[in-house]
DNA sequence: TATGAATGAGGCTTCATTCAT
DNA sequence: TATGAATGAAGCCTCATTCAT
């Protein structure tokens, strides 16, 4: 028993790495479901055992993805000391997240788009996902400050849209300046939307 | 032979029309070249004689559109006093899209995810698309004031993939408030990365 | 296992049918993959999974037919004393063929033009096809006289190609002449090249 | 009038070089017609003008070709005196042609599997042709000897068949044979054939 | 649970042919 | 006579999905 059911999630364990590759390499468009289960090793009838479409293994992938990242950030706040502020923690973060996209641009090519609002929302907040049980919501992240501030959700909001979108170009292309230039910016312009929504 | 010439444009015109209701209701994927044909009263053939591809009609839709919006945008500016603040003027502008979108929702999720920096370049700056002829350059737009800022680029960068990724859900949604609520920290946003861009 | 490896050569024996039966009725162009597969009972993408074009079907049919043709050659050519002069040999082959030819036009409408030096090699000689297993060498065909005559694959090859290439018209139409005048002449040809080729 | 006539014979010029050129170089299952009429630069319905379709004008393109080859080998035997042997004649004329197609082996490529019975017949011997004016007949070629012999069309009809469907391969891949070597026998094996229908 | 052969709908694209100019 | 835009039938091929084993 405990053999099958290591069996089953290697099987789909093996499936996400499959479907990441390809999906980065040739573009979740021209990968097909026979790719994946093919370079997964396993069948293609396999495939339906874990996933209902493509689809629905893309957005679980992203999920997957993004819960890791967002863990590990988690994580990396615990090593600083709680009285840091709100607006140091959110720095932290956000530059602990561009290293981590920094030094796996494909990671970044896969979750640009998805890193926003949508799926920052369902992966820290929701519980419903099956890849449950290793869930941290906002609150954790930031403390219970949020009295201090006005929206503060519109505040978490605009600072991962904006650092996400603009990071792509940055990062991948270092359009329209490189990286150093941009962190330099960005940390100031985080620090000038936390302040604008300080009560 | 004038005739001939207006019916091609028609064509073309009534192809991209469908193209774009046809994306816009059923997204681009669910959408078949056939079906683009059929809906423009057009035989399939044809369509090849306007566009290599999708994707190609795709990229041509999305600059044509964006074109248009950014032309309009200039022209707005220009009933404003030419002696404006970049940061007024960048307001008007960032304001003067955002009622565009909010009065057309359809517009807003099909350029969504590409009026950022890419295209906002190829399409405002560049000449060589075959849609030229109307292109206003970044400078017509925001004058010559650029000494006046470090990085003006990543500045405008900056707002523009904060402001197009942020009012998505915004609009679309109301999430995580609604429009109104979001124009005025929207506004106080982009002043202060204004601000800090100032030499 | 047994049944489904059973139903796989059925499937791929069926498509040969199917081809054959159109290729030789509304010839090859204006046959399509569609056509076959409907023919022989089986969905179009299971053509497919057989054959990777029809140019591909083609080339593994007519190799199919000649080497039919050419090992019941061979079996024929061993009801006769092995004393038999090489002359006698190619005589009573070639014969074979023709009676083989006479009785089925079709057969050899379609093989028509294939049946000749390239395919006589690639069908005969190698072993590299995937049909292979049961092919026959030139030299079991005439054992190893080879010695006695100058250029024997030039003999071999003159010999195949004017009697496919001439009888074609005769077998088909009765042009020039009919097969059984043909049928003298052909013999005192073979033999006459057969001894311009002796040593 | 003349100048329109003149243009017109230069348009169909034109379409057969320019059908030539691609089907020799493309393979005529890969030249379409609009690919003919742009190389010809002619307008696409001009085509139809001049050829009912690509059918059509390759039987066309077919007898243009043949016509002058044969044209050209029986204004070579001109230059032999009249008292030349049958035999004799025909060795010229097969050398010649052999000479031609060695020179040309694009044109032997493109008439290969057509310069044979049929097209002889069609081409030397028929008058029905748009092309007519200049045929010769077979009698013209060989003067009036044909009572020496038994069943001279079938003679002929061999000869032709063995010579062209041998000379393929062993001018354009030097297989199983070069040329040079293959000439010696051709022309004794020719010389057989004829005096087999000697009376 | 795991498989992969079979399916056929439906996508893309080409091209012969027509016809208004 | 000459043109080439327009057409839509028809071909090729892929692929998600099913199902018997």
């Amino acid at each position: 028993m405990g053999k099958a059911l290591e069996n089953k999630f290697q099987k789909r364990s093996s499936l996400f790495d499959s479907a990441f590759h390809l999906f980065t390499t040739k573009g979740v468009e021209n990968t097909s479901i026979s790719d994946i289960a093919r370079d997964a090793n396993v069948g293609k009838g396999t495939f339906y055992l874990y996933f209902k479409s493509k689809q629905d293994l893309e957005a679980k992938l992203i999920s997957h993805k993004a819960s890791g990242l967002f863990e590990q950030a988690a994580e990396k706040l615990m090593t600083y000391p709680a009285t840091l502020s709100l607006e140091d923690k959110v720095i932290v973060v956000v530059n602990f997240l561009l290293d981590q996209l920094i030094e796996n641009p494909i990671l970044l090519k896969f979750i640009y788009k998805n890193l926003s609002w949508g799926i920052f929302r369902n992966t820290i907040r929701s519980a419903e996902a099956e890849d449950s049980g290793d869930h941290i919501s906002l609150d954790d992240l930031f403390g219970c400050s949020r009295d201090d501030f006005i929206e503060p959700d519109l505040m978490i909001y605009t600072i991962i849209e904006m650092a996400s979108s603009t990071c792509y170009n940055v990062i991948l292309w270092q359009e329209p300046v490189n990286i150093e230039v941009y962190r330099l910016f960005l940390d100031k312009n985080i620090r000038s939307i936390i302040r604008n929504h300080k009560r």
